[in-house]
DNA sequence: GTTAGGG
DNA sequence: CCCTAAC
């Protein structure tokens, strides 16, 4: 609660107007010209997509089809088993362990798919998807840059590449009968977790016979935007965005179960949930919803079904429908036993402090929104460095003969409920009709001279494409330092507060203040239940509340400068500014 | 180079 | 933390 009182005093002896303090930028319109730019050129990025899509889907003579009832199919050899709480120690796959976030890049450095090809940018180095464009309307495409997997190669082809997730690489050959006929029995099952991480695998394609030079279509914005895409799987904020609905929706873990078969064995599980009604095991990896048996001071929960994170199959036609099975059914086992975790949603926020309690959570007795609670699968991993893994020089070398074994190839997904298409902000009703899951699937040539060398890149791609930052959370001392700073010189001069407060931290720049900031006044808007990370003390966040207060009543007075205002008052103030600085620094 | 704001 | 328009 912001005190008045408070307010007052920092008005008369705590705040400083800077004599020269501009007009804030509030007042100036820019932002809905770049919103208008932002989306026509996502709408355009859009397109290219689709038509990449389509033409990967209608060369290689598929449909999309739903392999939703090949899942059910096996369901009666579905995995019972508890799941742990506690995580799995990551595999050691990260080239660049002191930035997980290295791994959003391809093998080569990042791709994007763009026309049906895919463009490493950083090496300069492309693949071609093929032949001659087809457009298919109607058809609803991913794009998945930075992929993780590895590429199993036997007798020369490739043959079945399997990622789940960031923790876990799994390769599953696949014994399919199409293998003897002559005809690339290759599988790629793709997998998203719930962050946004994608793991996958792109395999990138020959034509032997035309290693045509790949046109950079698909301007850098695009890529960027691919990119940035990518690096959207950090963000712990739902926003607006086109896309970022998109990924919202689709990277996150997938019902494996369908209402149908829900609706079959509900009553085993209502059987079972009595027999360990108190108990902490989960027995079964279906039930989407959760519902509440309140009795004293426990909470009960009933788990009808668990999510599993989406998952992506590539397949040629020839295979059989049991090697596609056995194959989702690898899919399945490998990905409840390699190194998943629960994940717990609660009114659709994630809830990652697992040192909270239910109550604290909002999981209580008393609790109203039963349906509120979500569980799922998710890699234990919270960060992209999986995708690291294919960073690697082996990896790269691995390519070739990946390549060489070009061929048609279908592309099956899981069917997704249209449900989980929501409208994005453009208007689109989930793109297209009939709109399916992305099928990213990059078909490309290798273009000439693979620049992709071992351990050769990693100087040259990181100057073109610079890394993202680690995060590095504010600490409580930083916190304090910040609104002291932000107390005495106001808001819009992080250039000031980064000079006076934090000059010898070389890792917080202006921007980061000012970002952090902002979170700072959105944290303290918020519920203490709904904060996270390591708690602001309220005092500071009651500090950050009337300081953001004043300086905001203080802009508004700057664009309407009605009152005549204390001109001699700002002077005066300004001129103790040069006292500020000392004692705030951090280091 | 800074600032503001959306992502 | 990133990106970028507008200064």
């Amino acid at each position: 609660m912001v005190s008045h009182k408070c307010v007052e005093e920092f008005g008369n002896e705590s705040y400083f107007l800077p004599a020269n303090a501009r007009a804030p930028r509030s007042s100036r319109k820019r932002r809905s010209i770049k919103k208008i730019v932002s989306e026509d050129e996502d709408m355009r990025a859009i397109d290219l997509l689709a038509t990449v899509a389509g033409h990967l889907s209608f060369e290689s003579c598929s449909s999309l089809m739903s392999i939703d009832k090949l899942v059910n199919g096996i369901e009666d050899n579905r995995v019972k088993e508890e799941f742990p709480v506690e995580e799995k120690p990551l595999k050691p796959v990260a080239l660049f362990e002191e930035n997980p976030y290295q791994g959003s890049f391809s093998p080569c450095g990042f791709s994007s798919v763009i026309n049906g090809k895919v463009e490493n940018e950083a090496e300069g180095f492309s693949y071609s998807g093929g032949s001659d464009a087809c457009h298919v309307e109607n058809f609803t495409q991913d794009v998945k840059p930075g992929i993780d997997g590895d590429a199993v190669v036997l007798d020369g082809r490739p043959n079945v590449v399997v990622s789940l997730g960031s923790s876990s690489r799994t390769e599953v050959p696949l014994v399919g009968s199409c293998a003897s006929h002559g005809v690339r029995d290759d599988v790629n099952l793709f997998s998203r977790d719930d962050d946004e991480n994608f793991s996958g695998y792109i395999r990138p394609r020959v034509t032997k016979s035309s290693p045509r030079t790949v046109p950079r279509i698909g301007d850098r914005r695009i890529r960027k935007i691919l990119a940035s895409r990518h690096w959207k799987g950090g963000s712990r904020h739902a926003d607006a965005k086109p896309w970022r609905n998109y990924y919202s929706h689709h990277q996150r873990s997938y019902p494996i179960n369908k209402r149908k078969y829900f609706d079959q064995i509900s009553d085993d599980y209502g059987l079972r949930t009595k027999m360990h009604r108190g108990s902490r095991r989960v027995s079964s990896m279906k039930g989407e919803g959760v519902s509440f048996v309140s009795s004293n001071s426990h909470v009960k929960l009933r788990i009808k079904s668990f999510r599993v994170p989406e998952l992506f199959v590539e397949i040629p036609e020839t295979a059989t429908v049991g090697s596609l099975k056995r194959m989702v059914m690898e899919a399945v086992s490998t990905l409840l036993s390699d190194g998943h975790r629960v994940g717990l949603m609660v009114q659709g926020k994630k809830v990652r402090d697992d040192n909270k309690t239910l109550h604290q959570t909002g999981i209580s007795q008393d609790n109203t929104h039963l349906d509120s609670l979500a569980f799922s699968l998710e890699p234990s991993s919270e960060t992209p460095q999986v995708l690291t893994s294919y960073l690697s020089g082996h990896a790269c070398e691995e390519l070739s003969p990946v390549c060489q074994a070009a061929n048609m190839h279908n592309v099956l997904e899981f069917d997704h409920d249209t449900s989980l298409f929501p409208s994005d902000s453009l208007g689109n009703k989930n793109l297209t009709d009939d709109s399916k899951p992305l099928i990213p699937v990059a078909l490309t040539e290798l273009a000439s001279g693979p620049p992709c060398r071992k351990y050769k890149r990693s100087e040259q791609q990181q100057q073109q494409t610079a890394q993202r930052r680690i995060r590095r959370p504010f600490s409580v001392a930083e916190v304090e330092a910040l609104v002291h700073a932000v107390e005495k010189l106001g808001t819009g001069r992080w250039r000031d507060v980064k000079v006076c407060a934090f000059e010898d931290a070389e890792h917080r720049t202006y921007v980061d203040l000012k970002d952090k900031w902002k979170t700072l006044v959105h944290t303290a808007k918020i519920s203490p239940q709904q904060r996270r990370g390591e708690p602001v003390p309220q005092e500071l966040l009651n500090r950050v509340l009337n300081a953001h207060g004043y300086w905001s009543q203080q802009h508004m007075q700057q664009q309407q400068p009605q009152s005549i205002n204390n001109k001699q008052e700002q002077e005066t103030l300004s001129q103790k500014e040069g006292l500020l600085c000392g004692p705030l620094s951090v280091v």
